[in-house]
DNA sequence: AATGAATGAGTTTTCATTCAT
DNA sequence: GATGAATGAAAACTCATTCAT
């Protein structure tokens, strides 16, 4: 009976790898024999379980997506009311596995990505959607309908700012601030709704 | 008789040839070639002009700086007041030449290229903390202090955002909603700032 | 208690594989993988039965000789005098086990290989020897000595000239006419050589 | 002023080097780089030139199949009756340009190639169709049209047929007795037709 | 001022082959 | 008897860059 059940250990440590190299090599420069050697595997294992360099990076944007989305899906199920659903998926944006900086490169990468890989732009498509409509249920619960799709658009272009900026900025990204001014956003239009 | 004074309109050329090819061939996979070609001259001459490929690229990057600067700083000529010099900083990152499809690529490319590539990452700073500034400088004419640097840091936040995400959007980008959801955020802290 | 007797069942399965992979994926295009998935093992019992991809070809070769070989004995077997003896060789030739696609691809491959692999060339010299010494032998019974020889070189020129041509005609191959064509270049010598 | 005119020179050279390597290495094991430095130039140079592996040999193919046509046609010219001109076709196909070890192991090449690459396929079929149509053409001068097409048909597998005999044979390959093998069918055909 | 010619260095990819189980 | 795991070696191909003209 040969050795079996490596391929998803394999995978894992690749895709780990994978974002890792992208983070300190930088998104265009990364080659699969980095991202191989980074894992403790050859290059054509890559290939092996992945079939294409391609792949791999797609694979990688999928983990990011997934990741992202129990990160908030797990918080979202400990949320009482509308408002703690709102910020369940604020703070699940900046959680710690989330914000950190080889997470942010590989993000940014995958944005970069998106505008011209088809692959790339469909899972961002739903990434972007499925956040908007998550703020925008809850928003609904909380104030006029127009004014949630408005509200709901300003916090998720703000995520995405803080993100991004974050990504930049020198020393180590504060989680704490951002959110905070994501709910500060959110709050004073609740407020805004109720007058 | 050669003619003379080529090299401005070449140089010209293929920056903007530059802008263009990183929208639809993507930045990762850009070659001098095809910039080259799509600026109608050789590859050779490229590099005849900027040096190497990176000098290039990082040149199309301070481009993209300098018509952002400029755009800004016209617009900021004709404000009177804090309040509309806000509003002139806003409009113009948001104004018909920045906001397009190629121009939001090659942005956007730039800040991956900050990520790692020193240079860019050097430039990419100024043009942070010169947006910053320009806000903070005139919000604290209308509000505390402390609020305008949170106010600054949110709308800064905002239109980064903004931009991906109009970048990643299906059809064109509608400024005119963007400018109004920015400049709602900062009205909203004034208003906060006067009670 | 593991399976006795596989060897033989699995070179079988192997051979066969070989010989229609080649016709599908062409000869130099072809994998030990691709031959291994075909026969329903893995690569690593191709190579354990077969020691490597060259020798498992070479065995195809020689399964192919072996063939032709049984085919022609058979009818020889059958046949009575000098003249049947030489439509045997003929027909045996043209059988309709060594007359189909894939057959005949891995025949055209064998003659590729005789070029330069000197165990190829080995092979296939034993094949063109016995051909003609089959032929020879019988012509001998039925015309002068030095004409025999110059039909046997025509005739196994022929039989080679109809297999490669039907190999790339459309359709599927009619060994008929092709029997025809060789029986009656035979026949046309023996009538001269009764003159 | 640039240096220029290059191009058909490296074509050139790179064709004939095809030759030479498939010849000497065998078709399946030839690599660019083989071809490139027996041309005298870089890999990347061939690739320039004929944009893949490929492309270069498809471009020998038509080569192989340009020169048998020029040959053939500049004998044709100086044929004056239809038997001449049957004796052009022949003798063309064994004439000293085209009847040397390299381009019989090229001719083959091609031949194993038609199984499975289209391009190859079409291009086999163009030569093919030619001999035959030559044939028959100046034959049906000669002999009934239904003996015609099936000496056609004999002639054509029978040049085949030697051709791939010789690429096998032992020591230099011998055109006369070749075309007399050819010549001395064709005849007795004729004498038949006249009955 | 401008370019065709040419290449070295590097990247992805493929595959025969080995080995532990 | 059989295979999943793994890799070294080599191939095709790309591209920034240089140079002579």
């Amino acid at each position: 009976m040969p050795k079996t059940g490596m391929e998803p250990i394999r995978r894992r440590a690749l895709i780990s790898a994978a974002i890792e190299t992208i983070h300190d090599r930088g998104f265009c420069d990364v080659t699969v024999g980095q991202i191989a050697r980074r894992a403790g595997v050859s290059t054509a294992l890559a290939h092996h379980y992945f079939g294409s360099k391609d792949q791999l990076l797609a694979e990688t944007m999928r983990h990011l997506l997934r990741e992202l989305g129990r990160t908030i899906v797990a918080r979202l199920r400990r949320a009482a009311t509308p408002r703690q659903r709102i910020s369940a998926v604020i703070s699940g944006n900046f959680a710690p596995t989330q914000f950190r900086p080889a997470t942010i490169s590989a993000w940014l990468a995958f944005y970069v990505q998106a505008q011209t890989a088809p692959e790339a732009r469909r899972l961002h498509r739903i990434y972007a959607r499925r956040l908007k409509s998550n703020l925008v249920h809850d928003l609904k619960a909380l104030m006029p309908d127009d004014l949630a799709a408005g509200t709901a658009e300003g916090a998720a272009a703000l995520i995405d700012g803080l993100w991004i900026r974050y990504a930049l900025a020198d020393g180590t990204p504060d989680p704490g601030s951002a959110i905070r001014l994501v709910e500060d956003y959110v709050e004073s239009k609740i407020a805004r709704g109720r007058q």
